[in-house]
DNA sequence: CGGATATCAGTGTAACTGAAATAA
DNA sequence: CTTATTTCAGTTGCACTGATATCC
């Protein structure tokens, strides 16, 4: 009702902002469908990067899903308390673990991505498909503008 | 050049991995901006705010910038202790204290936005004239339609 | 009374820093 | 000697929760 309970202008026609706003709501949305089956987005992704490419190191797995090596430590002690990955030496390199996914993990990652699944439709609910695509490819050409460096 | 350091794929094509991803790259980038002049987001937000709308009490100014009411007061404490804004008791309504922009507050604002405008050019070198205006488009629909139900 | 305000103390997540031990 | 990996300890920024005292 009140229209002074409105953002001001500046930001809310500065992109860095419409970027970290709606971020923040899609982080609240990940974290209820996360939260649901007990999980975090550190989780997920570390063992969608699992599933995807198969057994890794944890710098490797850390490098792929943007996760700090520090913080992959801490996730992956939280996976391999629930059998949901195992974490052994590696032979060949006896600095390295080699992480693997279990068949729990499997399992709990597809409820995980039936969360997320769900996630993006009220994510995206107010734009029409043509418009998620757009999004979907500015997005990406700025994510992958801002890797380069890496 | 190793090309398993890239993101699982089923990420790369998640809408809220894209967007808080890059909410991260410009995060780092606000934040380094910010840096410079020695303040936060919260910092240029309570400011931009006072600035557009004038002086108003901490829980408007909470509404209006997004900010929790507990932030607001830490966030606030740190601008006084520069002397960017005042903080008087309202002498309509006892529980209120006017948060006002002190003129050094205003020339503190103004460099902030300086280092912010750098940063939206470097967050948006990838993209041309019409997609910036496309992607605000987009993030504007989907921030509207996750702010309604306030 | 109910409702709003300001404040304080504490939590959670993502991201990051620095240092240490170990091994290539 | 230098580099890479794993691990631990700590910090920051943003967002949120709960409780309390005060006042409308």
């Amino acid at each position: 009702m009140d229209p002074g309970t409105q953002p001001p202008a500046r930001l809310r026609t500065t992109p860095s902002w419409l970027l970290t706003q709606t971020a923040a709501h899609a982080g609240r949305l990940v974290a209820d469908g996360l939260g649901a089956v007990a999980a975090r987005g550190y989780h997920y992704r570390l063992l969608a990067a699992l599933h995807e490419g198969g057994p890794a190191s944890q710098a490797d797995l850390g490098r792929r899903c943007g996760i700090d090596r520090s913080d992959v430590v801490a996730a992956l002690n939280e996976l391999a308390t629930r059998d949901l990955i195992r974490r052994d030496p590696d032979p060949d390199d006896r600095r390295r673990n080699v992480i693997t996914l279990t068949p729990a993990g499997r399992r709990e990652l597809h409820r995980m991505e039936q969360a997320l699944d769900h996630v993006q439709t009220t994510l995206l609910a107010p734009l029409s498909g043509p418009e998620r695509a757009e999004l979907t490819r500015l997005l990406t050409a700025l994510l992958d503008h801002h890797q380069q460096p890496r």
